[in-house]
DNA sequence: CACCAGGTTGACC
DNA sequence: GGTCAACATGGT
């Protein structure tokens, strides 16, 4: 049982871990959040300011953008680097009152990556996940654990060019591109070090 | 106490 | 093109 193709070993993490049903939101603005409080976070600790930016009724992009910077700061303190993040919800809560999700969301694909690669604190991980779980269409993610778990099977690049592995050999599929992404993170949490990755059970074999 | 977390940026080569 | 410190809190 050899898995050589990035399809077979999406449905043998499928079967290791079960179905993860990312992302947790309730509306596609709350996954821009997310996004922007997530990085080098622990979801633990956005799911906290989530939840009382909501409390605060700030988890939508009008209130959010007229809300008190300081305010804000407070909400978001328990993500770190809660100045420059504060500051950048902020941008992108106007960003999406000038350009309302619907209209910016349904943009061809290049257009759409472009406008969100524009924004000041989405990088490509950022802007992928945006698109993928908040606009619903397909881009796969690569983050630290995807590239970690490419390494252990001896797939080694950068984003844009593990990015072009998945999605070239993988159908454009929204709820696969979701799945796989969650189960690459929970796989690689649970069984890939930082520096070596010495327990893969599914990896075992693949080479 | 050291290390890490679902990264991004601007400076520099 | 690529590398790297800075950004900051909270958990193990």
């Amino acid at each position: 049982m050899k898995s050589r193709n990035l399809a077979d070993i999406y449905d043998k993490l499928l079967q290791e871990l079960g179905p993860q049903e990312w992302w947790p939101a309730d509306t596609p603005f709350e996954v821009v959040i997310g996004a922007i409080l997530t990085q080098q976070t622990r979801w633990t600790n956005v799911e906290k300011a989530i939840s009382d930016l909501k409390g605060h009724g700030l988890a939508d992009p009008q209130n959010l953008a007229n809300a008190n910077p300081e305010k804000i700061e407070e909400l978001v303190q328990c993500c770190g680097f809660y100045h420059q993040k504060a500051f950048r919800l902020r941008n992108i809560a106007q960003f999406f009152v000038d350009n309302p999700m619907d209209i910016v969301f349904a943009l061809p694909m290049g257009e759409l990556r472009e406008l969100m690669l524009s924004l000041q604190g989405v990088g490509y991980e950022t802007a992928d996940s945006i698109i993928l779980y908040a606009a619903d269409r397909p881009k796969f993610v690569i983050d630290a654990y995807t590239t970690r778990m490419m390494k252990c099977i001896g797939i080694e690049g950068n984003y844009m060019q593990l990015q072009q592995l998945f999605e070239e050999q993988l159908p454009a599929d929204v709820k696969m591109f979701k799945e796989y992404h969650a189960l690459i993170v929970e796989y690689a949490k649970k069984y890939c070090g930082k520096k070596r990755c010495d327990a893969c059970p599914l990896i075992q074999g693949v080479n």
